[in-house]
DNA sequence: CGCATACGTTACCGATCGGTAACAAGCGCT
DNA sequence: AGCGCTTGTTACCGATCGGTAACGTATGCG
C-alpha cells in the first residue's frame, strides 16, 4: 500500500473484467475527468485495483496507453455519431440537429466535461506524442462529415456552414468546463445551428412551422 | 547547471527588466506554447536567463504565478477588446466583427495557440485551483459583453445572438490547436458571425451591399 | 564608508514521475 | 500432478516535481 489510495468511488474493480480492460476503462474515465496530464500511472492502477506492475504488463508506456484511449473514443464517437442519424436517413437538415443533440448530451451534460479529443489537443502539445495524430484525424473527419452534410442538405455553401457548425460544437464543448449548469452559452447552441442552417439552406428545406415569412414563402 | 537547459530561443534575458519581469513574460509565453502542466519552475527560471531561487522570491508558488499569468491576460484581452470597437462606436453591428477580427488575428494567427484563457481551463481542473476563478469571470465578462453588443445591435433575441458568437469564438480558439495555416475551419468563422448577425439583426441594421443570397431570402 | 536590497549559486528536502527486475501466488487446463 | 498464463507484491531506478536554507556577491545609496 505504498501508491496512492484508491477511492474506490469511481473505479472499475469488478472481477469479470481482465486486468487490461480494467485499466483501460479507469485509464479513460480519470484522463477525461481529471487531465490527461494530471493523472500518473500510479494513480491509473491503483483506481483500477491492481498496481503498476500489471500496468506495464498490459501497456508499454503512458503515451500509448492515452493514443489507445483517444482512438477508443474517436470510434465510440462515430458510432454514436452514426447511430444519431441513422433515423433520419434522407432528411440531411435533421441529421445534423441530429448530431448537435446527440454530441451535446454526450460531451456537454451535467457530468460531462467536453470533448476528451479537444481536451488532449489542448493537453498533448508536442507533434511527437501518439495521440497527436489520432486528433488531427478525428478533427478532420469530423470536418469533412460536417460539410457533407452541408452539401447534402443543399446549403448555399456547404464548406463555410459545416465549418460553422463544428466550430459551434467545439466551442460548445470547451465552454462546458467552464459553465456548470444550463444557464451557460450552451442552451442556446441548438438555437445557434437552426439559425445557421436557416440561412444556408434553401427554404425549401426549412421546417414547416419554423418561421412565419418562411412558412408563407413555402405555401404559396 | 543542474538545471534544465536554457534554449535561448524565445527567452527573455534582456538586461532592461527586473527578474521578477523576466520570469513572468517567459513563464507566460512557456505557459501559452507549450501549456501551464508542461512547464516546471526550473524550466522557467532557466529560460528566464535566471534560477530556480530567484523564483521563489517573486513568486510565493507556481500555482500563483500561473493566476496572475491569466489575470494580466484577461486584462490584455479587454484592452484590445475596447481598442477594438473604438472606432465604430455607434455601430454595434460592425463592432461585433471588430472584436472576432481582433481576438482572431490574436489568439488564431499563425503562431498562436488558442486562448490563454480557455486553454487554462482544460488543464486545470481542480476547483482550488487559485487560477479557476479568474477563467470563470472572464469567461462570464465575455458573455456579458456579447449579449450586450447584440443587444444594442437591436438583435431579435440578443441572449442567443451573444451565446452563440461566444460559442462561435470559443469554438475557433480551440480548433486553432489542431488545424495550422488558414485551411482550417478557421477561414470561416467570420462568414458565420456575418451570417448570424444577418439572421439576428433587423434588415435595418444591415450593410448594404452585403451579400445578394440574404438580401434574396430576406425580400422574398 | 556601511548598510540594505537584489540577485546568483549550491545543496538539499520529500514527493512523485514514468518505467523495470525478480519472485511468489493463483488459476485453468490437460 | 504438472504446466503455463495471469496477476500481485516488493523493491528499486534515474529524473523531475514544487519548494527551501544558507551563503556569496554585486550594486546603489545615504
Amino acid at each position: 500500500m505504498s501508491e496512492a489510495k484508491n477511492s474506490g468511488a469511481a473505479a472499475c474493480t469488478e472481477g469479470g473484467m481482465r486486468v487490461r480492460d480494467r485499466i483501460f476503462r479507469t485509464a479513460r474515465e480519470l484522463f477525461y475527468r481529471q487531465g490527461i496530464r494530471a493523472v500518473g500511472v500510479d494513480a491509473i492502477a491503483c483506481e483500477a485495483g491492481t498496481n503498476k506492475m500489471s500496468f506495464y504488463r498490459s501497456f508499454p508506456s503512458k503515451d500509448e496507453l492515452v493514443a489507445e484511449c483517444l482512438r477508443v473514443q474517436v470510434s465510440e464517437a462515430f458510432e454514436r455519431w452514426d447511430a444519431s442519424i441513422a433515423a433520419y436517413d434522407g432528411d440531411a437538415r435533421r441529421q445534423i440537429e441530429a448530431v448537435f443533440e446527440s454530441m451535446l448530451s454526450k460531451s456537454c451534460g451535467d457530468d460531462a466535461c467536453g470533448c476528451p479529443l479537444s481536451n488532449a489537443a489542448v493537453e498533448l502539445r508536442e507533434n511527437t506524442h501518439p495521440g497527436h495524430q489520432v486528433i488531427r484525424e478525428y478533427k478532420a473527419e469530423v470536418r469533412r462529415r460536417f460539410r457533407a452534410m452541408a452539401a447534402e442538405a443543399g446549403a448555399s455553401d456547404p464548406e463555410a456552414l459545416g465549418d460553422a457548425l463544428m466550430l459551434l460544437l467545439e466551442g460548445s464543448a470547451v465552454t462546458r468546463l467552464t459553465f456548470a449548469g444550463q444557464n451557460g452559452p450552451l442552451a442556446n447552441t441548438l438555437a445557434a445551428v437552426r439559425t445557421l442552417l436557416d440561412a444556408y439552406l434553401p427554404a425549401s428545406k426549412r421546417p414547416a412551422a419554423k418561421r412565419a415569412k418562411a412558412a408563407k414563402i413555402a405555401s404559396a
